[in-house]
DNA sequence: GCCAACGTTGGC
DNA sequence: GCCAACGTTGGC
């Protein structure tokens, strides 16, 4: 079973290009440090999920990408390391509080802005969304996933 | 820069 | 277990 998934990026700490531009246009997802973003992670997401990859906190927030999930959640190994911004002092390497999966880039998209987004009736479910809505990892129905390739005209990969 | 919304912390 | 205070997110 198959799911899909909407994570954040801002795009001054890693950008749709910047993921590209990785080896293997895969990059290691680091600085989830919110419950319910790592639950998704651990207990939803399966390798070959599909995940939208979107530009927050930036002039033109919205989907830039086509990506899938390609690994399990693993800690995530900045939270031990003091040099970090994402370092947490009480989580313990025998008990590690955060994890990752890696995402694989497949391919770029026009910008599916947020403006566009809300302006679709067909997507007015959409967690990120709803208001106040500050989770950078939510569940995307299947149909909202097919509706949003279908705008971005992207034949679906996955 | 502002501020609404939300999650986390910690005193009690 | 409650809840006020605080910090963060993220659109605008």
């Amino acid at each position: 079973m198959t799911n899909y998934w909407l994570m954040k990026s801002e795009p001054s700490e890693v950008s749709v290009d910047d993921a590209l531009a990785a080896p293997g246009a895969t990059v290691a997802w680091t600085g989830v440090r919110n419950y319910q973003a790592r639950n998704f992670m651990r207990d939803g997401m399966r390798i070959g999920d599909g995940v939208l990859f979107y530009h927050s906190s930036c002039a033109e927030p919205g989907i830039v990408g086509i990506a899938r999930v390609a690994s399990a959640a693993y800690p995530d190994p900045t939270q031990f390391d003091p040099q970090s911004p994402y370092f947490d002092p009480k989580s313990q390497p025998e008990a590690p509080r955060w994890l990752l999966v890696d995402v694989q880039m497949l391919q770029k998209t026009r910008n599916l802005t947020l403006a566009e987004l809300r302006a679709s009736d067909e997507l007015r479910e959409l967690i990120v969304l709803r208001r106040g809505s500050r989770l950078s990892i939510t569940p995307v129905e299947p149909e909202h996933w097919q509706l949003i390739l279908k705008k971005l005209g992207v034949n679906t990969p996955i």
